[in-house]
RNA sequence: GGGCUAUUGGCGCAGGCAGGUAGCGCAGCAGGCUCUUAACCUGACGGUCGGGGGUUCGAAUCCCUCAUAGCCCGCCA
């Protein structure tokens, strides 16, 4: 093999570790609705799970929830009042903010969420909550040894982070220094964590004593004032981030965790996570694997600040192998956008990858030939069927899903079956195809949205074009009918009488029809009856090739709306 | 102050690690299908690969440098 897909140079890494078992690892604040993003990590981790469980490896997967991490600000959706109730709790601590749900915590409700869609995308991973973990023994030790190492935690710190700021900031570095503990106390008064001053700067409860010998720290919450000493197995105790994290890894051994470019920086908290977890923890620490960010067209998301597009609202609009694809064909360092008006697109490539796999189609080079067979195995979310699996053309659906207002669906499925080439329902079912369509539609009322939203008119009316969107109108507009000339009434009219004496009629026929109507009959061009064909039944005067649309629709409501009164 | 990524025809991108006449998709253009296309087919057009310098017989590719853009970097997470 000439080239090489990225997966497998970083799995040559993981290999040459020689661990006895394969610990990967993704994780992430459930601070609200968690987007898209972060499938781009859990995506990497699933497909090296695939490899090495094919190499018989037996890979573990872990999704560490960080439940535990405080609430240091909210969502747009989240209500001022719970905003202001809840704010420098962590998210475990803080109840469901949906009043009709019934969640164990805000942390849960988001959580889930993003767990919830894990089975469609083909995603088998273990979850482990950091509310859970800090009650475990393990855990616990983990913060007396971090408390005992302060000094060392702390320089370690410094020896990273100060290369990388400027004067400023390296003094108000060395000032936070001065009293800084690794750990952080979650009130027992007040359940908060930390408190976010008017000036919004961050004051955590961070310890201000340990006792070494009792294993107690004293504590000042800077939220409600309260004081009092408590112990470290209290299970209230939490570490820092940049502690917390190593922490992690030294308990579960971890080989390999991707993670987002805020934290690979350098000087940012990968470099010093694998530092403390050497000195302080006493393992090496796992591969480092950076990626960066997948945005919504050109915005960056973020869960925070509500900029969100979630899995689950991915799944209404398209299919999760499309979603692995682009996650797979690209670079971990590159940006992805995700561009919902290019989903057809997506499409359009997944069906010639799929085509050189199944050999259906040469590829250009063999380099392509080889990373296509070595990704399509990753990116199927079902099991590879001996032949290529046949589906409805994105394009059909998406007419198919316009039509649905004078179409009934068991017409429309049973033209998608003949335009399959199935003479019975064995491939796709009727429920399937009901499902389909209707994440079709979704995709479309998305697309309109967006085109509503573009500012420039050229871009707005080239995205129409090449989507294709339109609407029978349910009703015709009487000054359509006023504005029609005589020549095209009398082809209309036409029109119709050709249709109640067909009784048998192809798309080739139709449109030849309305070609011999205009020239031969009218003598007028093709396109002005065209025209008034398209304006009666779509209210523009443009649309889906005529033939085949026709055809398409019902032939007792096609003669009732040819038949117009003048 | 530090870092990552990007800069290749109108748009979106591949190629770059292993240097050897610049590619793909979409749009645009022309023609074809007895035939409006925002259907399909065919064809042609279109780029001095962000600027400059260096290494080399030869650079989109390697090295240096500059520029522009996006994002990230104390505490907190």
């Amino acid at each position: 093999m000439i080239s090489e897909h990225w997966l497998e140079e970083i799995k040559k890494k993981l290999l040459e570790r020689n661990s006895k078992e394969l610990i990967l690892a993704t994780g992430k604040t459930p601070s609200g609705h968690i987007h898209v993003g972060i499938l781009r990590e859990i995506l990497i981790c699933d497909s090296f799970r695939r490899i090495l469980e094919r190499e018989e490896k037996e890979p573990k997967v872990f999704l560490f929830l960080d439940s535990l991490d405080a609430a240091k600000r909210f969502p747009e959706y989240i209500k001022p009042e719970f905003r202001k109730k809840h704010l420098g709790k962590p998210f475990s601590f803080i109840p469901c903010p949906f009043e009709e749900s019934e969640c164990e915590s805000y942390a849960h409700h988001f959580g889930n969420e993003l767990i919830s869609t894990f089975k469609d995308f083909g995603i088998k991973n273990e979850i482990i909550w950091a509310h859970e973990l800090y009650k475990t023994n393990e855990m616990q030790e983990k913060i007396k040894i971090a408390l005992k190492n302060n000094d060392k935690i702390k320089s370690i710190l410094k020896k990273f982070i100060l290369p990388t700021l400027d004067d400023v900031k390296k003094e108000q570095f060395n000032e936070t220094q001065k009293n800084w503990m690794p750990v952080m106390v979650i009130c027992e008064k007040c359940d908060k964590i930390q408190f976010r001053g008017k000036d919004d700067s961050i004051k955590p409860n961070r310890i201000l004593k340990y006792d070494n010998k009792k294993d107690i720290v004293s504590y000042e919450c800077q939220a409600c004032g309260h004081k009092a000493d408590i112990s470290i197995y209290s299970g209230r105790l939490k570490l820092n981030w940049r502690i917390d994290w190593p922490a992690k890894w030294s308990i579960y051994k971890t080989t390999c965790e991707p993670a987002g470019k805020d934290h690979c920086v350098k000087g940012g908290s990968y470099d010093t996570g694998l530092e403390i977890c050497k000195e302080i923890f006493g393992y090496m620490g796992p591969l480092k694997v950076a990626y960066e960010w997948l945005r919504l067209g050109d915005r960056d998301m973020s869960t925070s600040k509500g900029i969100v597009f979630t899995p689950k609202k991915y799944l209404e609009l398209a299919d999760p192998e499309i979603f692995r694809m682009l996650i797979l064909r690209t670079n971990p360092l590159k940006h992805i956008s995700l561009r919902i008006e290019e989903i057809p697109q997506y499409y359009d490539y997944y069906d010639k990858m799929e085509n050189i796999y199944y050999n259906l189609e040469h590829a250009e080079t063999e380099e392509e030939k080889d990373i296509i067979n070595y990704m399509y195995p990753l990116i199927k979310v079902k099991s590879i069927s001996k032949e290529k699996p046949r589906q409805i053309p994105f394009k059909v659906l998406s007419f198919f899903s316009q039509v649905q207002n004078i179409l009934s669906l068991e017409t429309l499925y049973e033209k998608a079956l003949s335009i399959l080439g199935y003479r019975d329902s064995e491939s796709i079912s009727f429920e399937e195809f009901k499902f389909l369509l209707k994440r079709t539609k979704n995709w479309i009322d998305e697309i309109k949205m967006i085109i509503e939203n573009m500012n420039d008119d050229k871009q707005k009316r080239l995205l129409t074009q090449k989507i294709t969107i339109f609407t029978i109108q349910d009703k015709i507009d009487r000054t359509i009918i006023d504005n029609l000339d005589e020549k095209q009434i009398k082809g209309i009219s036409l029109v119709k009488n050709f249709f109640i004496e067909n009784e048998y009629l192809d798309e080739e026929k139709i449109q030849n029809t309305i070609f011999t109507i205009s020239k031969d009959q009218l003598n007028i061009n093709p396109k002005t009856l065209f025209e008034a064909l398209y304006l009666l039944i779509l209210g523009k005067k443009f649309g889906p090739r005529l033939g085949s649309f026709l055809l398409l629709l019902d032939k007792d409501w096609l003669i009732n709306r040819l038949t117009i009164e003048v």
